[in-house]
This record gives C-alpha cells, sequence and structure tokens, in this order.
RNA sequence: GCGCGUAUAGCUCAGUGGUUAGAGCAUCCGUUUCACAUACGGAAGGUCGUUGGUUCGAAUCCAACUACGCGCACCA
C-alpha cells in the first residue's frame, strides 16, 4: 500500500471560479439517483466502528408524508434537512440506510382545494356526484400531487423513490382494511349518537384536536326565565342567545346558596313557553355570570355531559347546514344560526327579557381546514375506543421505550392521553378510505356489517340488497399506520423484518398527539411493536419578527427560492446552524448567506490544497485515512491532526444526540478558523511533504464530515479530487478517530 | 384560568457557578503579495428583561414580576 502520490501540472480548471451550486446540483443529484445507492439493497454493509454501535446494520426512517396540496415550505425544508443528514450520516458509518418518501391523501385539505377549482366554474361536488368527484380529486392528483416531492430533491434528500407510497395506494388501502378490521373484531369500533365537532362548510364531523380557536369579540347577554307560577325570574347568561331554544334545563351549582331553594323547580323558556327544571349540577361554576347556565343538551359539551346525567330530554335545533330546525316557534325555522341570534336578542328585548348586556370575549373554535365556525351538535358517528389504546401508549413512553426529544414534548403527549376521549374516525366528505361498513336495507331497526368486498346477500336478513355506508374514515386513521403500512404491513414483507421498528421519526409539535400520538398505539397493538425509538421534535420556523410564516399574509418564505438565489448547501447549512433545542426558531437570512460563504470558503480551499506547490494530492485513499507513515511533524501539523480528531468526535457526538446547530457551529468553526485561517497558512511556511499530505488528507476528512450537511459541494469536489479509487462521496466510509 | 417556553451586542443566536461574556451579519478603519475581497487584519458596540434571594463568586441556581410566543381548559 504505498505512499500513491500523485502529482497533477493543472488543477481543474472549474475551481478557478467561485463555486456555482446551479451548475452543480442538478447533475450530482442524477449522478446518486443513477448509482441506485439512495436504495439499501443497493448498498453493500461496511466495516465500520459506528456500525457495530448501530442496533441494526439496517436503518431506517419514514417521511412524515405531505399532504399531496402541500409545497415546500421552510417547516418541511428544516425537516427533511435533519432527516437527511441522519440518512446519509449513517449511510456513511456503513449501515443499510432508508428513508421512505411518500404523500398523504389528506381528505379534508385534498377535497377542500379541488371543491375551490369546482367553484371557479360554479360547481359544487354535489353537483357532480360522489363518483364523478373523486375521479376530478384523482385527477387534480396526478398532476400536482408529485410537486412536493419533486421538491425535496431539489433540496438533496436522499429518498429511496423506489418505496415511494401515497396512503390511497392499493396495498396501502389493504392496511387500513386490516387496521379496522382488527379494531372491529376487539368490539373497539362502534356508533353512538354524541355531541360532535361539525363544519357546517365542509359538512363533516371532526375530532378534537382537528380544532382550531380564533378570539371572538361579542357579548355576554343576562336573560330573564321567569319562574312557573310566580313572577319572579332567574338570570341565565350566555354568548349565544339563539340556541335558549333548545335548552332543556337550567343548571346551577349545588353548593350555592342564592339558587338552594330553586333547585327543582321549573322555569318557563321564554319564546316557547315550554316548561323547564331547574338543576343542581357540580360543573356550574358559581363565579361565571350569574351563577345559573341554560343547559342546551344538543349543542354544547358541557350541557351535554349534564344532560345525561340527569336524563334530560336533548331537543336538536340546529342543523348540518348551520340553519335552525326541530321544534322550534315556526318563525325560526330554517333561518341561518345568525339570523337567528338577531331575531332572537330583537324579540327577548321586545318583551323586556334582558336584565344586563355586556361586552365579553372568548375563543371560539373554527375547523382546522377551512377556518368556519364550528357547531357542536348531537349527531350518530363511527368511534373508535381510546381507553386500552392510550394505557398502552403512555406505557411505552414512560418506560423510555420511545423517547422525545427534547424531552419536554413528552408533556404534551400525556395530558392528551390522560383526558382521551373514543376518537369519531367517520367523516362525511367523499376523498378517503370508506368505511367498510354496509347497512342492511330491511330491517327497520339499523343492523350493520363488515364487508370489503360488495356482499352477494345481506347477511342481516337474507333478502335485501345492503348498502355501503357512506363516510370515509378520518385521515389522520390512515396516516396512524403510516411507518408500517409503508414497509408492507399487513404482508409479511421484507422491509418489515429488515427496518421495523424504524429508528427515529422527524416531525414538528403541532401533530404530536394528532400523528405521532396515533401511530404509537396504533402500532403497539396492530404489531405489537413500537414504530420508533425516537421522536425529534424540531422548532418552528418563525419570521424574524416572530410572526408564524404563512402564505395568505404573506410572511412565508419559500425555501425553493431561497435555493435558487444561495444553492441548495447553503441553505441547508444557514437552517441547521440555527437549529436549537427551542421551541420557534426566527429565521435570518444572514445565516444563509453565511453559509454561502462557507461553502466558497471550502471551495477555495480546496484549489488551495490542488495548487499548492509541488501539485500533489494522496491518490490512495487508504493511505488518506491514517497517515501514520508521516514523519517529521511539526507542532502545526500534530496540532491540526489533534484538531481534525476532536472535531470528529465532537460531530458525532452532537449528530448521536440530535444536536445539528452544535455540529454545523463545530464544523465551521474547525475548517474555517483552524484548518484554513491557521493550518493553511502554515503550510504556506513549512514547505515539506508531509504537509501536502495532511492538507488532503484533513480537507478529505472534512468533506466527509461536511457531506450530510451539504452534500451537492462536497460530492461535486470530491468528485474532481485526483484520487485513484473513487466511487461517490456519499457512500465514502465516515473518519474513525 | 392552568401549564410550558423564551428574554444576552443594532439583527439572528452561542454561552448552565469561576479570569477582560462570544459568533455570524450589519457598522467604522485599513489591506487587492500568488486559495479565497463571498477574503484578510483591526475597531466600536452589552448595567446578560426587572427586582429580590442562595453563594466566597450568578448571564448561568431559586422566587416574584413584566413582555412576547405556544399548548391545554368545563372560555355558559
Amino acid at each position: 500500500m504505498g505512499s500513491g502520490i500523485l502529482y497533477i501540472m493543472e488543477i481543474p480548471s472549474k475551481f478557478k471560479k467561485p463555486y456555482n451550486p446551479k451548475k452543480t446540483e442538478k447533475r450530482i443529484y442524477r449522478l446518486w439517483e443513477k448509482s441506485g445507492y439512495f436504495n439499501p439493497d443497493k448498498l453493500k454493509i461496511k466495516k465500520s466502528s459506528y456500525r457495530r454501535k448501530q442496533r441494526s446494520k439496517n436503518y431506517c426512517i419514514v417521511i412524515p408524508p405531505p399532504n399531496i396540496t402541500g409545497s415546500l415550505h421552510m417547516g418541511h425544508a428544516l425537516n427533511s434537512f435533519i432527516q437527511d443528514i441522519l440518512v446519509r450520516t449513517k449511510r456513511m458509518q456503513g449501515c443499510k440506510a432508508l428513508w421512505v418518501p411518500g404523500t398523504d391523501h389528506a381528505g379534508i385539505a385534498t377535497q377542500n382545494v379541488v371543491e375551490k377549482e369546482l367553484k371557479k366554474v360554479n360547481l359544487t361536488r354535489f353537483d357532480l356526484g360522489r363518483e364523478k368527484f373523486i375521479k376530478e380529486v384523482w385527477k387534480w392528483k396526478r398532476k400536482y400531487g408529485n410537486i412536493i416531492l419533486n421538491q425535496l430533491k431539489k433540496i438533496g434528500c436522499s429518498c429511496d423513490w423506489s418505496r415511494k407510497r401515497f396512503t390511497l395506494d392499493k396495498n396501502y388501502i389493504k392496511a387500513v382494511n386490516e387496521a379496522f378490521l382488527h379494531y372491529y373484531k376487539k368490539g373497539w369500533i362502534y356508533r353512538g349518537e354524541r355531541l360532535i365537532n361539525w363544519c357546517p362548510r365542509c359538512k363533516t364531523s371532526l375530532s378534537d384536536l382537528e380544532l382550531e380557536y380564533k378570539e371572538e369579540k361579542t357579548n355576554l347577554w343576562y336573560i330573564k326565565y321567569p319562574l312557573a307560577k310566580s313572577s319572579k325570574y332567574i338570570v341565565v347568561a350566555t354568548t349565544r342567545p339563539e340556541t335558549m331554544l333548545g335548552d332543556t334545563a337550567v343548571a346551577v351549582n349545588p353548593q350555592d346558596k342564592r339558587y338552594k331553594n330553586l333547585i327543582g323547580k321549573k322555569v318557563i323558556l321564554p319564546l316557547t313557553n315550554r316548561n323547564i327544571p331547574i338543576i343542581a349540577d357540580k360543573l356550574v361554576d358559581m363565579e361565571f355570570g350569574t351563577g345559573a347556565v341554560k343547559v342546551t343538551p344538543a349543542h354544547d359539551p358541557v350541557d351535554f355531559e349534564i344532560a345525561q346525567r340527569h336524563k334530560l330530554p336533548i331537543l336538536k335545533i340546529i342543523d348540518e347546514e348551520g340553519k335552525m330546525t326541530g321544534e322550534i316557534p315556526e318563525k325560526y325555522k330554517g333561518i341561518y344560526i345568525n339570523d337567528c341570534r338577531k331575531k332572537i336578542i330583537n324579540d327577548l328585548q321586545k318583551e323586556n327579557l334582558f336584565k344586563k348586556i355586556e361586552p365579553y370575549a372568548h375563543k371560539i373554535p373554527i375547523c382546522y381546514r377551512c377556518g368556519t365556525v364550528i357547531q357542536p351538535l348531537i349527531n350518530k358517528q363511527w368511534f373508535l375506543k381510546m381507553d386500552k389504546l392510550a394505557q398502552m401508549a403512555k406505557k411505552a413512553v414512560k418506560q423510555r421505550k420511545i423517547k422525545f426529544y427534547p424531552k419536554k414534548w413528552e408533556k404534551i403527549y400525556f395530558d392528551w392521553l390522560n383526558n382521551i376521549k373514543d376518537w369519531c374516525i367517520s367523516r362525511q366528505i367523499w376523498w378517503g378510505h370508506r368505511l367498510p361498513i354496509w347497512q342492511c336495507q330491511m330491517n327497520p331497526k339499523e343492523k350493520y356489517f363488515l364487508s370489503f368486498k360488495k356482499p352477494k346477500k345481506c347477511p342481516i336478513c337474507g333478502k335485501c340488497k345492503p348498502e355501503q355506508i357512506p363516510d370515509v374514515l378520518d385521515t389522520w386513521f390512515s396516516s396512524a399506520l403510516w411507518p408500517f403500512a409503508v414497509l408492507g404491513w399487513p404482508l409479511r414483507a421484507k422491509d418489515i423484518k429488515n427496518f421495523y421498528p424504524t429508528d427515529v421519526l422527524v416531525t414538528a409539535r403541532d401533530i404530536i398527539n394528532l400523528w405521532v400520538a396515533r401511530m404509537i398505539f396504533s402500532s403497539l397493538e396492530l404489531i405489537r411493536k413500537i414504530p420508533f425509538r425516537d421522536v425529534i421534535i424540531h422548532a418552528t420556523i418563525l419570521t424574524k419578527e416572530g410572526k408564524r410564516m404563512s402564505k395568505s399574509k404573506g410572511t412565508g418564505i419559500d425555501p425553493l427560492e431561497l435555493v435558487d438565489e444561495y444553492g441548495a448547501d447553503a441553505v441547508r447549512f444557514g437552517l441547521i446552524y440555527q437549529y436549537t433545542d427551542l421551541q420557534d426558531i426566527r429565521f435570518s437570512e444572514e445565516n444563509i448567506k453565511m453559509a454561502q460563504k462557507f461553502c466558497n470558503k471550502i471551495w477555495n480551499a480546496t484549489r488551495f490544497v490542488l495548487m499548492s506547490e509541488p501539485s500533489r494530492i494522496c491518490t490512495n485513499i487508504e493511505y488518506l485515512y491514517k497517515p501514520t507513515k508521516i514523519k517529521n511533524l511539526t507542532s502545526a501539523d500534530k496540532r491540526i491532526l489533534q484538531q481534525l480528531k476532536t472535531t470528529i468526535k465532537k460531530v458525532n457526538k452532537d449528530i448521536e444526540n440530535y444536536r445539528f446547530g452544535k455540529a454545523a457551529h463545530i464544523l465551521y468553526d474547525f475548517f474555517w478558523h483552524k484548518f484554513c485561517d491557521k493550518y493553511i497558512e502554515a503550510s504556506k511556511k513549512q514547505n515539506t511533504k508531509e504537509t501536502k499530505e495532511i492538507l488532503g488528507y484533513v480537507l478529505l476528512t472534512s468533506l466527509k464530515l461536511l457531506h450530510p450537511f451539504m452534500p451537492f459541494l462536497t460530492e461535486e469536489i470530491y468528485q474532481n479530487l485526483p484520487l485513484k479509487k473513487k466511487e461517490l462521496l456519499m457512500i465514502e466510509k465516515w473518519p474513525e478517530t
């Protein structure tokens, strides 16, 4: 194994100019794709001290599937950079590293986008009908659904595209059916009449997690409810006077001395002349309003709970369109809630039934997909029992089988699971996984059965033609299966055997419960394994002013525009340089500029190494790994080799502990200030053979360490180094210490 | 209402008990000799949110307060 020194007369001409990412990135990405090494099946397992530390020879991350309606924003970019750093590092460390890409059909979000398109030509989904509408959505998906995945290629993501998945693929549907069947057999799926969140615009139910809240400035109306057979009255305070039409009681706190002698008496509900009781319930807050609350069981979650306890009648007075309905005076029927409110206020005023009206601000729930005010209403829906699943999910994190980074986010997880309610899994939209539930048409009672195919004969009555219920599953029901469904479950797939549980999940804090928690219990229940060992919750990227980046407000920054201006590596390094454990990152473009300069610095340092006189570089990679043959070292030589060793150790540790920002700082400091400022300067004075060799060695080792962070630049340089045995930096051996 | 997080240079952030508190960007001054002016050398810039406490010693630990952000809530 000789020294393998190659004397070169001229450096590649491209190094004479500054680094040009635009001319490089596409070509390098094609080179990687052509190599096939994004697919771990093509990788050879390498001996490496790092590989031995790994739990298995395989390493796997599944991407949080972006919605097909999505286009890359800063959050996606940060999310993807982290995953790519991990996968690229593990690949170089000798693992069969797999990063599975894919997209989510995103039920309500996608349906809304296509509905908006239809609206432009004055059509609604109901005009088209279910079948035609779904065809339109597929058409839309084929046209736009892959945009975001192609954007991931532009920022250098090394996903295995041959394993790309979509939540409505044939095989994915099998997984969803299998999961449904499993829960159904256990008796955990049931149909129930409950108070649910209803979006009158999307015309579907929503789970609690799918709500957002916005501040509403309104009034608190104090309404007099006359006592029956008396001239006295009790005053109730409300923000929604129109719901009084559905009141079936007035409730007070049992401890409240003011009302003690009224409990059990009746009041006459104004405008309707119905008699309703005054009841006592501990949920009533004596401090709020008058301490007496009107109870509208069909349209308020707390009132519903009170009604169940006291067996009160439940009067539904608001329908799925957001209009007044039911047993109410004729003049209010069929009008929208807001108009009805005005009418009611007017009518109550006429009868002098307001004690007072005071301004009041509170938060009201809105739909997370369209922003429409949510109507709580009573409705028959399908639910999944959560008690056992929640227990399992809690246990796995408590026993540290799954760890959150940073740990503080576990609290949000536990808080939700501790107060869990059964999961309403049915949605009244059309785009999604249809519930495999069929209804017998003969029986006057509601009878249902499960079937994945159209049944020839009704198994209940034996006569009728059963019909499948129209509902689809909550999008998050299918997303919850993602990590194992993409690897081939429920089949006994090789990938499941080799890559499951996956190693790490990288995501943002807003879907800890919506998605992460549900993956955990789904995996534990359905395949008796955790879905991943570590959960990285990264910061949210805000504007410099600390505001949320939003397209509609024009505060968003398009990462691809940054890539266009500074190059993908600069965006990657600049963003990761800012990575911390904080909940937010205020984005500053200055860091991207810094990284761009850093790219150029590396480029120029390479030029120096290549043209240092006599122009030569070690050509034998083995030789370069361990410059043991180098003797006669100066103190500068020894120092830089020691500093390099320390840098490798620190970078390893920081990547291992998911401290990516710190790793970037260390690499920056080492390369610029220790290697360039000090050692390169020193090398100019000590023009020895050893120095030239150390220059090459330090450069190549630095390129390897930098590759997960800035893959394009480092690969491009590597491809132009005069090395004898050269393949791709992407699969080069990670530096050992 | 309850809980969590943050507050350090003009800006974005490092820095968790120990000499004169750091980086990048921005500012000012100087330098184009041969890797790089996307560079190099230098300067200026901070009562480390406020108040109190623990300690020989606090940006760092504790408490309260203020501001901003986030999450949850039974927001009638």
